[in-house]
DNA sequence: ATCTCGATAGTCT
DNA sequence: GACTATCGAGATC
């Protein structure tokens, strides 16, 4: 079932290490696609690095709208990445996805990526082969390739990720707490501005994050 | 395992 | 005109 507007009506600090194990729900030509949230970093509007820092612009407006809806912006020419809006309406804070452990539509993903068939439908098969898990890392860690997998683009900013349908995120499976994993906080890649500050959230020992190293 | 670099187009100064 | 919340290939260790 979807998370409450409500979880989302925090600080992205808050709400960025609570999206750890939810799942990212992607429907589309009656398709169902779905990842569990492994990477996850805030952006807030004081917060040199965001897109916010400078107030509200046609790209970034949604950031400053309704919590747990979509901010989806293209970068590098080539490449999206996808957001879960928090806080108060007229406040602009995002929490970026960095990375999810792809569950369901594997094949889908695959075809998304432009990836080889074989690549992943033989994993279905010697599931727990490190091949078989280094694959599953080609297809959904890095935000630009879970876009790509998910097919998430531009198009889906504004999305009501609360509503079953399109785009959604469900509660935690399994829930962090219940399976003693630790949150880590670590710093945020990519990014030249604030690089001291620790909002990038990983859980430990989960192999489906962007750098081995914190 | 870690690095360097090029691709590519939208956004903002 | 500069920069970019990235990725993949190729070089190098």
């Amino acid at each position: 079932s979807p998370l409450p507007r409500d979880f989302f009506a925090r600080g992205a600090t808050e709400v960025a290490p609570l999206l750890l194990n939810c799942l990212l729900i992607r429907e589309i030509e009656g398709m169902r696609l779905v990842g569990r949230i492994s990477e996850t970093e805030a952006y807030t509007q004081e917060d040199p690095a965001s897109h916010s820092f400078r107030g509200s612009t046609a790209r970034n407006k949604s950031m400053f709208g309704q919590p747990g809806r979509a901010y989806v912006y293209f970068t590098y020419g080539m490449h999206h990445c996808f957001n879960v809006v928090t806080g108060d309406i007229g406040t602009g804070e995002a929490v970026l996805i960095r990375a999810v452990e792809p569950l369901e539509g594997l094949e889908q993903m695959t075809q998304n990526r432009s990836l080889s068939d074989k690549f992943v439908s033989s994993d279905l098969h010697q599931f727990s082969s490190a091949r078989a898990a280094a694959n599953k890392i080609q297809l959904t860690v890095g935000p630009g390739r879970l876009c790509q997998a998910l097919k998430i683009d531009r198009t889906l900013t504004g999305a009501d990720l609360t509503q079953i349908g399109g785009v959604w995120i469900s509660f935690a499976k399994p829930d962090i707490l219940a399976q003693n994993q630790i949150i880590i906080a670590s710093p945020r890649i990519g990014i030249t501005k604030a690089t001291d500050i620790l909002w990038r959230f990983t859980l430990n020992n989960d192999p489906f994050v962007t750098r081995k190293r914190l």
